[in-house]
Order: structure tokens, then C-alpha cells, then sequence
DNA sequence: TCAAAAGTGTTATCTTTACACCCATGA
DNA sequence: TCATGGGTGTAAAGATAACACTTTTGA
């Protein structure tokens, strides 16, 4: 039998999170500028290695933490991946995170204590590694989760309007969206509260916002809504 | 900064692959009686460690052929589950994968010198650790891919009746479908050869026999299309 | 001649897409 | 009064779902 505890290799294990944020305009992609060998200086993803005492999700969230600043992010793990010689450092395999946040909310990672930055993510540097590949399979992953997930309603502003959620989406899966078809399916969701109020900073007649109601979206999943967007 | 490579911690990373099977009429695992501690005696997915000098895509096929004798088999990387105390023995976080093969065609995988076995996928045994977690989530993913990709005809006999494809369908889907809605939507892809012949097992009149077109199959994807049953 | 499975189409419903004009307002 | 973005509905096409009778043939 081949499989004991102790005749088997022990390896190193790294997570790379991929977080990509929204700003009303374009998607972004944070990454940082590696402070160690080999490939110093070069962009990365925000990564670290796990230690033995947690699991790859608590690490995914203490990296990204200690790294950006980020804290309470909802990460999901994308996939782990083990090319032998993807690291030339050392034999490493690395569980890619990724998330997707308000990067207004989170301007500071860029400039505090961090050295992450955000990029369009068209504009993105090429990346140390195999981090080009997670990248690339993160966005597939992000493009599924978005029609499948109101992930995009919780990360505008607390009052949004349908104009803003509208070029989130087209931003997510890089595609124009029909004005009209666009509002007639999410109010066909039922999970949006309009008020009363009005944004004036955007027209002259200004545009009604909305709310999630996530109080509503969370009944109709037990009752066995499936969002589909 | 925390990452670097010679302070990080090194763990064990197990692999466990969870094998789906069909022969004609149901849809099956593959377990096998674990002979080692802990929890030695009980049933398990097949699983063992990865080396240091491979991938993980490697080390799953390598475990699998080592363990049920099956050779050649696809495997998909499902998931890295890697809770701390998953595995009482000792820290081992375990990165599964899963298959569907014809388990018609691989019955010495529970004769020859493997102890390894086809449960029915309902009355399997419990299993060990998060084994359990492990099988629920590849039959999700499963079904995601059965209806996403012909992974069905691959594994059925070179040729098939429409009953039998449809058989097949209902297994993994665990629900029952239309005959003709099934057929039509068959038959709508354009990726079946119906032969002249029939199989005459079945009835008195004999049902015809189609084959999977893989070069006509091959070609509408790199045009563009997108099978969706 | 009949039992058993195979084969076959149509209709209704729902979903998706395409598309263009009026509205309200502040400057 | 006009320029700007906001708001609104419908019709056509396509996809999905429901549904039942006839055919073949060996026993």
C-alpha cells in the first residue's frame, strides 16, 4: 500500500487571491509588487503560503488581510493548481481565492502601508508564475457566479441606480446590455426596493435609486428562487 | 513580510477521487476499504498522497490506476478541502477529483487484487471523514457537466439506442425526462450518426442504434457552438 | 392476435431579444 | 427652449414543456 502518513511528501502550499473590484466604471484587479525572491519587484497576486494550524479559506483571508488591508472579504476558492515547476523557487503548489469588492470602498490599499494597486483590468501588467492563468480563470468563474449570484448588488453603493447596476454587469461580463431588456429581468427578480429618493448628480431629471433587499432575496432562495440573470 | 519560502509551513496533500459510474441502469461509485489507520477497515474514496515531483492532475490518475487498475480515465479537479481536523491521523488537507466512466466495462475494478467496489450511488455506505462532503459536491458538479458537455455518449457503448442515452441522462439527473422532448433535443444537436442496424435485445420491433460523431462534434465546437441538453 | 417497446409532432406557454419615443429638469 | 440622460412597453422569434397514438414483430 502506498499511502501512509509518514513515507509521504510533505509540500509547501500558497493561496493567491484574486480580487477584483468595481468603481461605477470598470472592473479592476488588485495586485502587488512581490518583495521576495525569485521575481522581486514583479506584479503578483496578493499571495502567502498556508500554515499548518488553518484552513485555505482562513488563509486566504489573513493574506489578503495582512497584505491589502482587506478585511471580511468574501473570497471562493477557484481551483489549486501544481504545475511542478510553476514556481521556480521552490516545488509549490498554490489554491487560488478570488473575490470581487467595491474598490472605492477600498482606495486605501493602494496607498497606505500597501503596496497594492489597482488595475484596469484590461490594463493589467503580465503577472509573475501561472498568476496570468488564475487570472483568467477567475474571470470565467467570476462571469458564472454574477448571472447566478446578486453578488454585483451587494458590493454598489447602499443606494444604487439601475444605470449603475447595469454597467456593472456589463463591466463583469464585458458585453453592452439592452437598457430596457435589463431593468424588465432584474424587476422580474422582485429583490430590489426603489425609493422614493432620487440621484440628481447624474441628469437633470435625476434617477430614482434603489435598495437590495436582501431581507426578501434571502426568503425567496428558502422557497427555492434561483437568481438567474 | 510573511512569505517567504524557508519559514513557510510544509503539509500533507492528499488526493481523493471520486468515481462515478453507469451501467445501463444506474448510476454508481467506486469505493474502496481503507487498509491503513485511522479508521482503517472503513470505506473510502480511492485516495493516496502526492509526491513532490508531480501534478496533481498526475498523482490522481497515478492513485486511481494504482488502487482500481483503471487507466486512462479523465479526471477533473473538483475542490481542496482542508479543514484542519478533516483527517484525525494528522494535518493532511485533500484536493479532490472526479470521474464518470462505464463501469460495465470496468467490473475487475472489484474482482482482481483491488478491494475496491460499485455501490449504487444511493446505497452507499457512509464514509470516512469528509469523504461524504466530498461525493455531494462532485454529484452537483456532475450534473453541471452532463448537460454542458457530452461527457454522456463518451461512456456508453460505441452503439447506443436513445433509451439507453436517455437512461443515462436520468441517472445523473436523478429525475425522469420525455421520451420525445429528449429526442428532439437529441436529435436537434446534429452530433448522432443513426446507423441502419437495430438492437433487437430489447424488443420486438428493435430500436435503432446511433453512434456519438465525435469529428462532427469536434467541429461545431470550434465553430462556436455550445451544447446545452 | 396480442403484448411490449419504439417511434413520431403539435400546441401552448414561457423566455428572450430587438427596438424608439416621450419625460422631466436645470441651465 | 433645449440638451441631457431617465424611463417605459410591445411584438416577434425562439426555447421549453406537455401530451397520446400508431408501428413493428415475435411469441
Amino acid at each position: 500500500m502506498l499511502s501512509t502518513y509518514s513515507t509521504a511528501d510533505k509540500v509547501l502550499l500558497a493561496l493567491d487571491c484574486i480580487i477584483f473590484g468595481f468603481d461605477q466604471h470598470e472592473l479592476k484587479i488588485l495586485l502587488i509588487k512581490r518583495d521576495f525572491e525569485p521575481e522581486k519587484g514583479k506584479w503578483s497576486l496578493i499571495g502567502g503560503f498556508l500554515k499548518r494550524t488553518e484552513t485555505l479559506d482562513e488563509a486566504a483571508n489573513r493574506i489578503l488581510q495582512h497584505l491589502s488591508g482587506l478585511d471580511d472579504i468574501y473570497l471562493e476558492q477557484l481551483y489549486t493548481f501544481s504545475e511542478v515547476d510553476r514556481d521556480p523557487g521552490e516545488r509549490t503548489l498554490s489554491t487560488a481565492y478570488y473575490a470581487l469588492i467595491n474598490s472605492e470602498n477600498h482606495k486605501q490599499v493602494a496607498n497606505g502601508a500597501y503596496s497594492a494597486q489597482w488595475f484596469n483590468i484590461k490594463e493589467a501588467p503580465s503577472l509573475i508564475f501561472d498568476h496570468g492563468q488564475m487570472v483568467e480563470k477567475a474571470i470565467l468563474r467570476l462571469r458564472r457566479r454574477a448571472v447566478t449570484k446578486p453578488i454585483g448588488f451587494e458590493l454598489l453603493p447602499e443606494k444604487f441606480t439601475m444605470l449603475q447596476l447595469q454597467k456593472l454587469y456589463e463591466a463583469i461580463l464585458d458585453e453592452k446590455l439592452d437598457k430596457r431588456n435589463f431593468i424588465n429581468k432584474v424587476n422580474a427578480l422582485d429583490i430590489l426596493i426603489k425609493l422614493d429618493e432620487k440621484d440628481m448628480t447624474s441628469s437633470r431629471k435625476g434617477s430614482y435609486l434603489y435598495q437590495f433587499d436582501k431581507q426578501k432575496y434571502d426568503q425567496k432562495i428558502e422557497e427555492g428562487f434561483t437568481f438567474k440573470l
